[in-house]
DNA sequence: GAGCCGATTCCTGAGTCCTTGAAACATGCC
DNA sequence: GGCATGTTTCAAGGACTCAGGAATCGGCTC
């Protein structure tokens, strides 16, 4: 993960509707959704839903791939996981404070069990 | 932290001589940069330099304060890992996969320790 | 093949972002 | 006051973004 696409994934995310968008194939992981469904449940027409998806899809944040005649997309976590790397690599560069609270805020939810811990 | 900062956020994050700016800051907390320093280190005019700043500052990710001539420039963590957990935010409310693997990348730099935790 | 449906591509107008020269403002020192 | 320094504001042009109507493509069914 490099500036150049870590760049890409921000400015893809720095939109309501992909935001919104991506939200939403993050909840349904790791079923996906259509593309049509997709423009239905955000309320926006199928050639907009259609120009985002492909915004985050260049991002890497997402992945189409064609089931029939529809269309299902689905977040590409790694990739995502990646980008919060990314911009938290400061932290441990100089700044543990930054991450500390975070790992707080974050453990109780969804500790790292041992199985998937390295 | 709402949809609306988010969003703000991620777009002042989202362009290269900002994404540089803010991750020179984070490093330097918390003594803060110089504006006209900040200019010269990622080589750009100050003017250039002074209309990012304000971008981030309105995102809330930064914060100057004069001092005498100078402004310094200082990153605003809290406000950073704020925007970082509303992202993080689904892997808790349905998918835990996401966020494990982050905290086990994260944890070895910089655990939080027994004072910190909440 | 004809027709339909889901999705993408093409295109265009309106709006926003980025950069930078020039001007203005704030502060400190003589 | 006069001047130098550090910073911001203003204005303008070029580039990019966003939305959605119209046309097109790919795949299914009859």
């Amino acid at each position: 993960m490099d500036e150049t696409h870590t760049i890409a994934a921000l400015a893809a995310l720095a939109q309501p509707t992909r935001l919104r968008t991506f939200r939403l194939l993050v909840e349904r992981e790791p079923d996906g959704i259509a593309a049509g469904e997709l423009a239905r449940l955000v309320d926006v027409p199928q050639n907009t839903m259609s120009a985002h998806l492909s915004t985050l899809a260049q991002a890497g944040l997402v992945r189409g791939e064609r089931q029939s005649r529809s269309i299902i997309y689905r977040a590409d976590l790694d990739r995502f996981r990646s980008v919060m790397l990314y911009l938290l690599q400061d932290c441990c560069g100089g700044n543990a404070n930054l991450c500390a609270p975070l790992i707080s805020d974050l453990t109780p939810c969804c500790a790292p069990t041992e199985a998937q811990a390295r």
